[in-house]
DNA sequence: GTATATGCAAAGCATTTGCATTAAA
DNA sequence: TTTAATGCAAATGCTTTGCATATAC
């Protein structure tokens, strides 16, 4: 793992960097990521106490529209950010408490779609969402 | 296609049919549909004009509780309904207009995780979503 | 007859937006 | 100095909920 890859990232593309965008980036930072925007904003406020929500989620938009974060939509409930871009994974959801892990196939990564079933789509990606129930919900009495 | 596959399943788990009920089922029948609650709103109450957009999405809620239609979520925008829960399939969309559509995998229906990355969790589905452009949104001036 | 579905209107969340202020480069 | 980011608060959009009334079985 590296020290500070996002924020590099960001530095790279000429981004202005400031406070706010800094420590919402240091949020983010890490393996196994998964933050809704109000984490992300909790802390955010441990580091830079004054920073707003609207400013966790424009910024997070930001990075979304530059690549360099997914936004995971995994069932009810917000919207997850995962920093996790470099590495292509898919996801596997708790569909009783909504943990969400990061899971990288086996083999040749995954799926392709044969060009019969493209209908003229320009396909740019995909995203895989396993559901299941972790080893913590499968035990509890429902 | 069957004349009205999703009424009939409905009915043979004994589910209260009210008229309300049988409009929005009706609205979900077909192949290739996938329509949001306001849409289904719409063609139902072209049937039964004092339809609520509350008991649409009760409805719709029970209907996906019972696995009698799947609740798609691709990307921003209201959910939308598919009725087609026999055949296994993933989704395309595109990233501009929204335009989605059923596609059938080729070959061995998918992906499977290998067990060393299930984490113990039981998974019981999946779902596959593939982005791009649609032919109509590829040749129009961005 | 009784349990359950409906409609309405209000509430609930997550997210976006307008705009005056502030700060980065 | 100039362009762009911030914070606030209000607005938006989708979805859910409480409760009195109506209805399927």
């Amino acid at each position: 793992m590296s020290g500070s890859a996002l924020l590099e990232r960001l530095r790279e593309r000429q981004w202005r960097i400031t406070p706010q965008r800094r420590v919402i980036a240091q949020a983010l930072e890490g393996e196994h990521v998964h933050l809704t925007a109000d984490e992300v904003l909790g802390m955010a406020r441990g580091q830079l106490p004054e920073v707003s929500l609207a400013t966790v989620y424009n910024t997070l938009n930001e990075m979304v529209a530059m690549g360099e974060v997914q936004q995971v939509d995994a069932g009810p409930g917000p919207t997850r950010y995962d920093p996790n871009v470099q590495l292509p994974h898919h996801h596997l959801v708790c569909l009783r408490c909504g943990e969400l892990r990061d899971v990288y196939p086996g083999g040749q990564d995954g799926i392709e779609l044969p060009r019969s079933q493209r209908f003229g789509y320009q396909v740019v990606s995909r995203e895989v969402l396993f559901q299941g129930y972790c080893p913590r919900c499968r035990s509890t009495a429902s």
